[in-house]
DNA sequence: TGTACATCAGTGAACGCGCGTTCACTGATGTAC
DNA sequence: TGTACATCAGTGAACGCGCGTTCACTGATGTAC
């Protein structure tokens, strides 16, 4: 996770020599300006990324040897978005109830907000490097910081209930409401979000929602 | 929904004069053997198509002004064909209880065996024409299937409840199930589909599985 | 019944586009002497 | 301190590809007379 100046303007001067490592760094962030700006994971190429950098296409292969590669690397990094949105989010907190809601809500906001994103990481086509094991990929450690969410809830409030699999329930059911809304935006009457999140809640690990919340407002509103 | 000949292989005989409008029907059901043969939307092209079809890209044009016009006749005959599969799972099923899970179940084996006609349905980038209002369309027959299906099972138990509301939130967690697993199939270890589906039902609508249940085995096995 | 012709289904070549990738290169700069 | 040079960051042109779409066309066939 990375944060550069705009790309857009200004021409770019060079790296000095032993230092062309940099572009690497420039890169991700580049991709992450297209992401968020087009809103669409479709607007991350090659060329397009150059174009954002303001270097010619070609050079992106001294850091990355293909396309996919380059792609591994903004997912990585946006997965360090989410996981520092979620943090962010249940950082102070500590009711655990209070604290789950909030990491809930956290990621439906960083979805919605951030659909470039959120598309590289969980929709569009991914060539993995099957080296890396799954136990071992960025995404592991913020379904980690559900599954801890969870199971803090659980052990507050006495139920029984595997937390990895009562969070497995939650995640997807908060990428279903994420993912939809994303893709078909205005083919639904859509509910206020936080109505949604909480159905979830309440029906997977029982977490009745706060009733004078000021939460309970559509978050995006 | 249509069913047609196999069209790789046999060259086409072309149409009798004045019958050139049977090409459109030749023309979706391509698209949907594409669909089904690919597992992805990224296939739907138009030269792609008219190949499946063996007519040169341009005779597409007299049956479909834009390739988005062609897109959205394919989505609207997947649509048909996702219908069809909820109505083929309920039919002579009378216990409420059980015909809600068994459509919870058609719509989720319907997207991970046909992801290419999910995709185009729900997640792939659709140009739908303004002038279908969202009441129209026909997505919309299938979502009231559900809705018809819960409130049946709501009015059978005497629980209180909006059918719609809840329908929405079993059909957003059932997408969610879908779409992550046509997307990161082997990025997390996924427990059975029969289970995932269960615990939103039981979380939404407190509809428990049945206890030495057939159909828990995982349906895709 | 025979024929001319308008109509219709469908074609082939071409357009410009953006893409990922390859290749031989340029020119600035740190370093060895 | 001065200079030759190897190294390094980055370039420009080109490749082949598939795409949606346009255009002028071909040739079979039903129909009017």
């Amino acid at each position: 996770m990375h944060q550069l100046q705009t790309g857009t303007g200004a021409k770019r001067t060079r790296n000095r020599r032993g230092e062309g490592a940099r572009l690497r760094v420039e890169l991700i962030d580049a991709a992450a300006r297209l992401l968020q700006s087009s809103g669409t994971a479709n607007s991350l190429t090659l060329r397009a990324v150059a174009r954002e950098v303001g270097i010619a296409a070609p050079s992106i292969y001294r850091q990355f040897a293909t396309r996919d590669e380059l792609v591994e690397a903004v997912a990585a990094d946006s997965f360090e978005r989410l996981d520092h949105a979620l943090v962010r989010a249940m950082t102070g907190i500590n009711d655990p109830a209070a604290a789950l809601r909030a990491c809930c809500t956290a990621y439906c906001q960083f979805g919605l907000e951030h659909p470039g994103h959120y598309q590289i990481l969980f929709i569009a086509p991914l060539a993995l490097d099957p080296a890396n094991r799954p136990q071992q990929r960025p995404g592991q450690r913020v379904f980690a910081r559900l599954v801890d969410a969870v199971q803090a809830y659980i052990d507050a409030h006495g139920q029984p209930g595997d937390g990895f699999q009562i969070a497995t329930n939650v995640w997807v059911a908060l990428h279903g409401i994420v993912s939809l809304q994303i893709s078909r935006p205005h083919s639904f009457p859509w509910p206020p979000l936080q109505a949604l999140i909480d159905a979830v809640l309440t029906g997977q690990v029982g977490l009745a929602p706060p009733q004078h919340d000021p939460h309970t407002r559509e978050p995006n509103g």
